[in-house]
DNA sequence: GTGTACTTGCAAATGATTTGCGTATTTAGG
DNA sequence: CCTAAATACGCAAATCATTTGCAAGTACAC
């Protein structure tokens, strides 16, 4: 079935997906549709196989979901994104379910700012 | 101008709005179009006076610039949104800096979860 | 084998947001 | 006050990522 192929992608990339680029790299060995990917990119979701994450730019990004968790840096100048395992946000989520009461099960955090490609660049 | 209506709904609110939010509440007492809306929002963005931020749902929230740095609670069934000051990303960032060498500007923090009127009415 | 349940492709629909274009309205300079 | 250049608007059509309806194809159960 293509949503091994699919799935594969996913697994095998070093760094978070577009529906597009997964459907570039699969159209590359099988005939598949757009709307397949996207049937089964939903379908993975829900089944809790693969994250997705809607960024700034309004796309939407898909990665493993059993990755470690992690967090983009992402360049507002040629759009790269490099992940970063940083992430203290859980004992800020803590805190806040203790003060408030509020259930927080996920949360996003998205850096931006300048790559040092684009630094070195603008020079 | 319609720009000062636009930006004084935004101004007077207490949570972050989207365009059909503001939309709804200026037709209330003047004629306006949609798309003035949305122009009058990117010029605010542009100038810094608003800040435009697209949620997991793919809609963008606009709120005041000059606000306090905030976060919202988002939650997953009735789609509310509280607010939260506890940002302590700062110093993640300015780690994240020291060690990359990418220039962060700026981020977005998002919780999801499920707020507490929620989890009283599933009961 | 026959049915029932997924899987797909294709074309058309969505929905938030943007844009082209022609018309008002504002603002600056004389 | 008066005209020109700059903005602001409205309206309709265009975008673009994503979804959906529908009909045909394929898989697996009994």
């Amino acid at each position: 079935m293509k949503k091994d192929y699919i799935y594969n992608v996913i697994k095998n990339s070093q760094t978070s997906l577009t529906a597009e680029d997964i459907y570039n790299n699969v159209s590359q060995n099988i005939d598949v549709n757009l709307s397949t990917v996207y049937r089964t990119l939903n379908n993975l979701v829900n089944k809790n196989l693969v994250n997705k994450v809607v960024r700034q730019d309004k796309i939407a990004y898909y990665e493993l979901a059993q990755d470690t968790h992690k967090h983009y840096l992402i360049c507002d100048k040629c759009n790269c994104a490099f992940p970063t395992q940083m992430c203290t946000i859980d004992k800020i989520a803590n805190k806040i379910k203790k003060e408030t009461g509020f259930n927080i099960t996920s949360h996003t955090l998205e850096f931006h700012g300048i790559c040092q490609n684009c630094l070195k660049n603008a020079k």
